[in-house]
DNA sequence: GTGGTCTAGACCACG
DNA sequence: GTGGTCTAGACCACT
């Protein structure tokens, strides 16, 4: 069973989004893997405090990149290999550090800047 | 005149928001400085193909942050000084790293795999 | 519920501007009482032919002055007490009449024959 | 001469308003009559610090209303008889009367406390 | 021409 | 269904 444990929502991101995304990111740590089953709709929409809507539109778009199957219960299960996984893993990853990297780029900083900052800060998140 | 022709828009995040935060890095880098001048709401609007409004929303924060001056009828200027400039460069600066580290360690990635990741990527951004 | 069926909109003064004072009105006179509920935004707009956004901006104003306790997804309610109340009722009657003395007085009309001006129309507003 | 010593500008309402609005209240209370002279436009806008333009507006609308004329060069005078006096003191004291009573009225406010209040205020404003 | 404000409509998260 | 936000366009006062 996946655990919604260390998910804390925040209020700027859509809270779907970051549902899905903490799914992602479990998927590329290792933490969420094959076959592993996801909570009811109505379990997590309780554990989370949110909209049993909104996990529903969480769970239907990991359906709709064929990640997770819904068998004829209530009960869905995650579906993966390792060619998703690695698709994942390089959207995911791609994404976060080009982001930063452009965002820093513009503000004229340099790498050897970078990872220094990124050095002091590792340890404080 | 501060120039916006390396800004190019995505339609993630709400425009205005990406108008202030262009403006925000350029003056961390030092492309946007005390005194400049900004483009009217007109000019700027048809450059980047929004509505005038948008840009209007933009300056209104803008100056909100007491970071431009602006009065009706007259062109708007910056109105920088170095405690702004460094109260920006540490909120920018702190806000997209940490971002990052945060995404990054929920994938269980080394902090030198990180860094290898970013020399990666570095130039290609 | 709150009724607006006594308002009537004129186009001199900005919409949502006077549905706040309909409102504020309402809870000096005692027909807008603690825990009212308000009309959604669509129900109102509709009813009174104007743009859901319009009464979206006098509700958030209410919001701000602490009048009004609303949540997404859920109807919004009125949230008074009787400190509020009288704030209101000194903050409109003053408003009212200072304006009124104020234009008739430039007139160079006295306060009696005012007095007579407001016998004689009384009635007939 | 017509004097503007007395006019102070709110900037709640339209200034070329607050300006036809002066006109009209010196008109009702004898202090501007037939054939008095008003500024030019360019020595207006220089007492009140407002810009010529806005003082062009103010006169356009009395031209309109036909209550100036302005002769071949730059000085325009009031062209006032009876009749039109007369009719602006029933607009001007109608309006500024009948709009008090309907917004005290609104808050179950009673004539006879209406009158105290206006006792009350007289000599505040 | 400049900036400022109001109204409008579409879209989103949420119950 | 609810409230909240973003973009859009028109209009106004003012230089």
């Amino acid at each position: 069973m996946i655990s919604f444990e260390n998910l804390i929502l925040d209020d700027k991101t859509p809270i779907y989004s970051q549902i899905l995304m903490y799914i992602k990111r479990g998927i590329v740590s290792g933490t969420v893997t094959n076959n592993d089953e996801l909570p009811s709709r109505r379990v997590l929409s309780a554990l989370l405090g949110v909209n049993p809507n909104t996990i529903q539109k969480s769970y239907k778009m990991l359906e709709e990149e064929d990640l997770i199957e819904s068998h004829s219960g209530t009960k869905s299960y995650m579906k993966l290999d390792n060619v998703k996984i690695e698709k994942i893993k390089k959207e995911l990853v791609e994404c976060d550090i080009t982001d930063m990297i452009s965002a820093i780029k513009q503000m004229g900083i340099s790498k050897e800047e970078t990872i220094l900052l990124l050095e002091k800060y590792w340890n404080e998140v």
